[in-house]
DNA sequence: CATAATGGAGAGCGCTACTATCGAAGTCAA
DNA sequence: TTGACTTCGATAGTAGCGCTCTCCATTATG
C-alpha cells in the first residue's frame, strides 16, 4: 500500500501523514525503490492512534513520547505506568511545595517515594489552581474523590494483560491517556443527572 | 488601586491585564478620569479566577464564557450545570450516533433528555477515540467508572451551597472546570501505588 | 515643572499542528 | 514509448492562540 491508500483507509490527508513521517510519528514504509515506499497494517493501526491521541489533546512531543514507550516498553511491569506517565506529564521546573499533595494521597494507599515526583506535582499544581482561584473543596467531597480515583486504579490494574507484555504496554499507555476524556464526560453527566434529580424539573 | 497595583497582587504583568481587558475577561476598573480608572479588591479576585481557568488549560473563549455564567447566572438551580458545562463545551458540528453514548450512561441513572446533548457527544466522542485507537476497555472497569462518577456526581451536587445563589454559582462553575486537573492527577497517583502493590518492587 | 505611569490600540512574537508547493524520480495504462 | 499521474523530500507558508511590545496622548505625582 502507498501513501495514497494510507491515507484512504485513515481519513487523515496525504500532507498531514507525511507530516508525521517527518515528525517522526510514523515509521517510514519499506522502500522498493529511492522514492517509493510501500505500507502495511502496521502503518494503519499506528496512524489510527496517533489521531486518537491527537484528538483527545495530546501534543506532537507527548504523543511520540507515549509511541516511543509502545514501542520500546520497560523492563519491569510496575516502570510501565512511570514511563507512561512521564511521557504524558509536562516536565516541570518550578519546585512545588508537595507537602500538602502528599498528604492528601496518603489516602490513597501512597507513601513517600511511591510515585513519580512528576505525578506529585500535578497533584500540587491542581490544588494551587483550585487555591488560587478561591476554591474550596467542600470536606464531604473530597474523600470521595480519594475513594473513588483508588477504586478506579484498582479496578484498572487488575485488569492489566498478563499474556502478553506488548498487550500490557499497549494497555496502560493507551489506557491512562485516552480514558482521560471518557472518565470527564462521564462526570459531567452524572452531574447533570445528579443536579437533575436534587433540584427537579 | 491602579493597573500596576493590580499587576502587584498578582503577579499578571500590565501589558496581560491590558490584553485580558481588551478581550472582555475583566471589567473595567471605575473611572476617575479619561485616561485612568482604578481597580478592586474584585478586579484582584476576578484576575485570580481568570489566571487558575487558562492554568486549567482554558481558552480564552471559554474562559469568557465562564465568567459571563458567574456573573449572570441562570434562574433555575437546575440549569446552572447545563450552563457552565456549555461554557465549557466545544460546539460540536459533526453528528454523531448518541446510541452508544445514550445505552452506556443509562447505568447512571440518566433517561432521554436528561442532559445536554454536547455533554453527550462528549461521551460519544471519547468512545470513538478509544475505539478508533483499537482500545478496548474491559468489562470490569467500566462498571466502576460509572458508579464512581456517579459517586462523585452525587457528593459534589449534595454539597451545593444553598444559602445563597451567588455561592452556588461560582461552586458549580468553578468546581466542574478547576476539579478535572485534580481528579486526572490523583488517578494517576493511584494507578502508580495500585501497580506498586500488584507487580510489588 | 519634570518625570513617571496610565489607557488604548495595533502590530508582532513564539509556538503548534498542519497545509501548500516544488522538482526530481518513479509507476502505469494505452 | 508516451504522457498523465503519483510519490518523496524538503522548504516555506498558514491559522489560531496567548501573550508581549511599542507607540502616543493624557494625566497624576514629587
Amino acid at each position: 500500500m502507498r501513501i495514497s491508500g494510507l491515507s484512504a483507509q485513515t481519513g487523515v490527508t496525504v500532507p498531514t501523514i507525511k507530516y508525521y513521517l517527518r515528525e517522526g510519528l510514523l515509521p517510514e514504509g519499506e522502500r522498493s525503490s529511492p522514492t517509493q515506499a510501500s505500507y502495511s497494517e502496521k502503518h494503519v493501526e499506528r496512524l489510527r492512534v496517533i489521531r486518537a491521541l491527537l484528538d483527545a489533546g495530546v501534543s506532537i512531543a507527548e504523543t511520540r513520547r507515549v509511541l516511543a514507550t509502545l514501542d520500546d516498553p520497560p523492563e519491569s511491569a510496575n516502570d510501565l505506568l512511570g514511563t507512561a506517565h512521564a511521557a504524558i506529564t509536562p516536565e516541570v521546573d518550578e519546585t512545588l511545595d508537595l507537602t500538602d499533595a502528599e498528604r492528601l494521597v496518603t489516602a490513597l494507599g501512597w507513601k513517600p517515594g511511591m510515585c513519580d515526583v512528576a505525578v506529585l506535582n500535578a497533584v500540587a499544581r491542581a490544588m494551587q489552581g483550585l487555591e488560587s482561584a478561591g476554591f474550596v473543596v467542600p470536606e464531604s467531597v473530597m474523600p470521595e474523590y480519594l475513594a473513588s480515583m483508588r477504586r478506579i486504579a484498582d479496578a484498572e490494574i487488575a485488569a492489566v494483560p498478563s499474556e502478553s507484555a506488548e498487550a500490557a504496554v499497549r494497555y496502560v499507555v493507551l489506557g491512562s491517556v485516552l480514558v482521560e476524556p471518557l472518565l470527564l464526560a462521564l462526570r459531567r453527566v452524572a452531574q447533570q443527572v445528579a443536579s437533575g434529580e436534587r433540584f427537579g424539573e
